[in-house]
DNA sequence: AGTGTTTATCGTCAAGCAGACGACTATGAT
DNA sequence: ATCATAGTCGTCTGCTTGACGATAAACACT
């Protein structure tokens, strides 16, 4: 039987990106304002359509590039440079969530170590990192007392799982590190570990745990007082990306 | 600016199942013999066109639907009735995953108890439980001795990543539950495990573990001797979703 | 009726890990 | 010199796990 085309309805295929980072104890998201309709001037999660000779992963991380001029890392390679963690998140085709289309958008979660301030179009106004708490409070206030809207589109559920995901996924591996910088230190991983999971953790026993688990971390030899404080080891991601037993998530 | 339909290159967009079950202690994934080009003859999971209006949970649980006959289950509800359990895998759109044209294709994965033959089409011979090694081995050859094709498109990939993703679920999830029939015995969740990840697990840890998790299972009164041997308790799913702490699936 | 087989269930023990927390160390700031 | 800050090493206790002995209750034989 030849192929026709009247037998499927014809998508739009984009990618939208949960961009997380740690920055000043928090965990952040990249946001960027809309400069056209549906939801003009509003915050919304990076993204763009897919091109027709495009894998969904090459768009994802072409986007992340345009957005941040962070290459993607590879997968099967440790996270250690200033590439960022890329994975695929979920895909979201709800028939009325684009009131112009039918959309379908792979969103894609990216951990990125802080970075400079970051660039949309070459205009900073127009793109943020901002804490995940403040772009999902619905009808809440920002830092300037400002109203601020709901994400566009279901961005706060894409968001929201990315975050979930986030949190869920450094438990059992080492993905932490792909918030650090190429060396940290014990105390620089155990605060990525409290501002995603917002919660204080015990410095000894978090000592303990990673330093204690096999192929989590590398010393590299150097120290830094960055931090302030007694000069503290600097690491670098070991091999190793699952943790086993996991980072316990403190309850409550 | 107005909606501009030459903007985006128009995508086709698929639903695959992977669905499991557990059936003679093996861990079986539904296939269907392919009536058309391309991979005509050849084994494929079970999919087909998302429509014009409908969500991608819809158009995975019609599908699940159409090739079994299960009604698909209500996230929100503990799975205790014949309802499968049905979540979204992952998402392939490679460009050339269809010689035909571009499909990205939602995989689906369902876990579902021992259910009676599939149909589809009502065509018995082309819908068959086969367990997954047999399906995932390349160029092997099936119980009968005929050689097995490998599956089509990237197939292989998607019930690999099921696969995965089911067995890496039930260790920290109480999903063991939906390969069960609405009540089961310890015995009967233990021998899931086992299908699942291929292990043989120590009854009396096993049976430890599980009664002592509090909101796992939930007794029935009942008893069964339908395993041989001493009655054993009957059990329905308990409200709990998340084990903590977690199933440990035995290291080698 | 007795014996063996099968499956279920309860108990014991030792090793490992996590949480709570004391103690000490090495920096910079005042 | 003293303090504040952060890092690192230990100790103790309770919980969970893995290994495995023992008992219980059914069925299939003889």
């Amino acid at each position: 039987m030849p192929y026709d085309p009247s037998a499927f309805p014809p998508f739009a295929v984009t990618v939208d990106l949960v961009v997380l980072t740690v920055r000043r104890h928090a965990l952040c998201a990249l946001a960027v304002r809309r400069g056209e309709a549906p939801f003009q001037g509003r915050w919304a999660l990076p993204g763009g359509f897919v091109r027709a000779d495009e894998d969904l992963a090459q768009a994802a991380a072409r986007e992340l590039a345009e957005e941040t001029g962070m290459r993607a890392h590879d997968p099967a390679v440790p996270v250690q440079d200033n590439g960022a963690h890329l994975e695929q998140l979920a895909t979201y085709g709800d028939p009325k969530r684009d009131p112009r289309m039918r959309v379908v958008s792979v969103a894609h979660l990216a951990l990125a170590p802080d970075l400079p301030a970051p660039r949309a179009g070459g205009d900073a106004s127009n793109a943020r990192w901002a804490p995940v708490e403040e772009l999902l409070e619905q009808g809440g206030y920002g830092r300037n007392g400002e109203p601020v809207a709901p994400l566009a589109f279901d961005h706060a559920q894409i968001l929201s799982d990315g975050v979930e995901r986030a949190r869920s996924k450094i438990e059992y591996s080492s993905l932490a590190t792909a918030f650090c910088p190429p060396e940290f230190t014990v105390g620089e991983l155990r605060r990525v570990y409290e501002a995603v999971w917002g919660v204080a953790l015990d410095p000894r026993n978090f000592h303990r745990k990673v330093t204690g688990t096999p192929g989590f971390l590398v010393p590299t030899g150097g120290t830094t007082t960055r931090q302030g404080g007694r000069p503290a080891q600097l690491f670098r991601a070991g091999g190793a990306t699952l943790l086993n037993p996991p980072m316990l998530r403190p309850e409550v």
